[in-house]
DNA sequence: TATATCAATAGATTTAAACTATGATAAAAA
DNA sequence: TTTTTATCATAGTTTAAATCTATTGATATA
């Protein structure tokens, strides 16, 4: 039977292309990582390695099993954490994805709790777009991602977390920026600022504001929520924001923060892990925390 | 790192409850085993097997992490399974599961075809029903499923085969017996025989006969159809039959088929793998050439 | 042509997994 | 009760193999 080591090392190589880095990621010396990997070359009778001089690469059998080690090595890691999980359900380290548009206005909400109610769990959080998190978490880089749910999502465990409106924003000095409201048609033959590409709020929100007859303005795309707001503070155009980026922030003075009437354009936030993950008393432990601590900023 | 040896020993323990039984069916020595598991612990810093006199039990802890152990295991038999797909891409053992209703009456159309076109594949076919078989599948015993198709399999990978036709059977003497083609109302208030329970073709054809006004005769319920051939061979009711299992049986003497008028009763044979599975070549190779053995069957 | 890089080879060392033999304990049998 | 049997743990030894250091060989680059 194959060993774990094996695996090992036979990963290290495909990351590394070179032997001499592959050995050293493995904390062995580069002839023992050559000698393992000839051996295992004879016991499957496979060449998985090309050696061309300062160029190494795999075969396309190396490549194919180099998939089915990853499998083996994650299972592997699997087991161990299963272990300390045991040991102490409540600890160790949990590594959270979230999306830039999410990230930086919930963990205000949510980091102090998580820290002072779980302190046995070092927390490691990750900000990326919605297509790497979800990469991410299969390949056990991730163990939880919080972003907003999509149908393509189906393949991962889903604990909904809130429904966050989306606001409207605009310059004090726009024609709609004294309602208390604003409703669906309000939209219409609007220009709308947006994200550039990727974000998936961009996606959300234009999707809503098209719908309504409302126009995008070409010239120009925000990479970021701040870049946005500052833009409609410039009365450069409106847009619409995650309500959670409007708490606290440059209140009144620069930006009107307009809720919608019923139906409100809405994300739905979920909490997602692997089916099967073996820390699912900590994932729950954080999805309770996190609930508990964003009741009451949606209220009114 | 956790060694896949010690995984076989933990898993094997769980498997035979007993130290001596679990060391022989890992080859090795009985204080070999003792001292690799009691390693594991102590590594683990767990306690994983409760030893009572004459009485070995895994702790909850164990029960958890043999489950983990199994993934692992699973993981490292694919891998060496490509490895050796990889070698000889058709070739190896592959297990087939297959339902009682189908199992006979397939086999003999397919079986020819695949041990001649594919020589070099050692076919193992298990006959199980339909739940047992999907656990099996799961579990890394099977490798490949062929039976009807239901939503709750949608987690496994899947090859549609070929519709088959259900006819109804009845005896020479039935009012029915003489049509060439019956009808979805033709069905109202008969009396039909059935399968008992498990049996997913039970399910379909009951189904269908049910929402046609049709009646289950409560006083008998079938082991196999073949003792329903039987009861309606002796006249005591009408059953619906799988197509195939009409192909050379017994003919008209004892028993008149009578195929339906469209919209016909049918069932989807399908083919299920894992997702993922590393011998895909295998699998595909093997639904072409029931693909194939199964043309022209169900013609006219 | 000289040098630097990088993987392979050789030979020694260390680790740990495996074995055999035996001991301890408690249930089952006499 | 005493003996026997079943079963797991312990002790000490052997064996296998993974690892190390030192070195060679091959080739691209200066």
């Amino acid at each position: 039977m194959i060993k774990i080591r094996d695996l090992e090392y036979l990963t290290a190589i495909a990351e590394y292309k070179h032997f001499g880095h592959a050995a050293e990621a493995c904390f062995v010396s580069q002839p023992t990582l050559s000698g393992q990997i000839q051996k295992l070359e004879q016991r499957l009778k496979l060449t998985l390695i090309e050696r061309q001089p300062r160029n190494v690469m795999l075969t396309p059998a190396g490549e194919k099993l180099v998939q089915q080690a990853r499998q083996v090595l994650n299972a592997a890691n699997n087991f161990e954490e299963a272990a300390k999980a045991l040991l102490d359900p409540l600890s160790g380290d949990l590594h959270i994805g979230l999306i830039p548009t999410l990230a930086p206005y919930i963990l205000p909400h949510i980091m102090p709790a998580l820290n002072s109610n779980l302190a046995k769990i070092n927390f490691y959080l990750h900000e990326n777009r919605t297509q790497d998190l979800l990469q991410q978490l299969e390949t056990g880089k991730l163990d939880i991602l919080i972003l907003p749910w999509l149908p393509e999502m189906a393949r991962f465990e889903r604990y909904d977390l809130f429904t966050e409106p989306l606001v409207m924003a605009t310059s004090p000095s726009h024609p709609l920026a004294n309602k208390t409201k604003v409703t669906f048609d309000d939209l219409h033959n609007q220009k709308i600022l947006t994200l550039e590409d990727g974000h998936c709020l961009r996606d959300q929100a234009m999707g809503y504001c098209f719908s309504a007859g409302a126009e995008e303005d070409h010239s120009f795309r925000a990479t970021s929520l701040e870049t946005l707001r500052y833009m409609v503070a410039s009365n450069m155009g409106i847009t619409l924001l995650p309500q959670l980026a409007t708490i606290n922030y440059a209140p009144q003075k620069h930006i009107h923060y307009i809720p919608f009437e019923s139906p409100q354009p809405v994300r739905e936030i979920s909490l997602l892990c692997r089916a099967g993950y073996a820390r699912m008393e900590s994932v729950r432990a954080v999805v309770n925390e996190v609930r508990q601590a964003v009741t009451g900023l949606f209220d009114e």
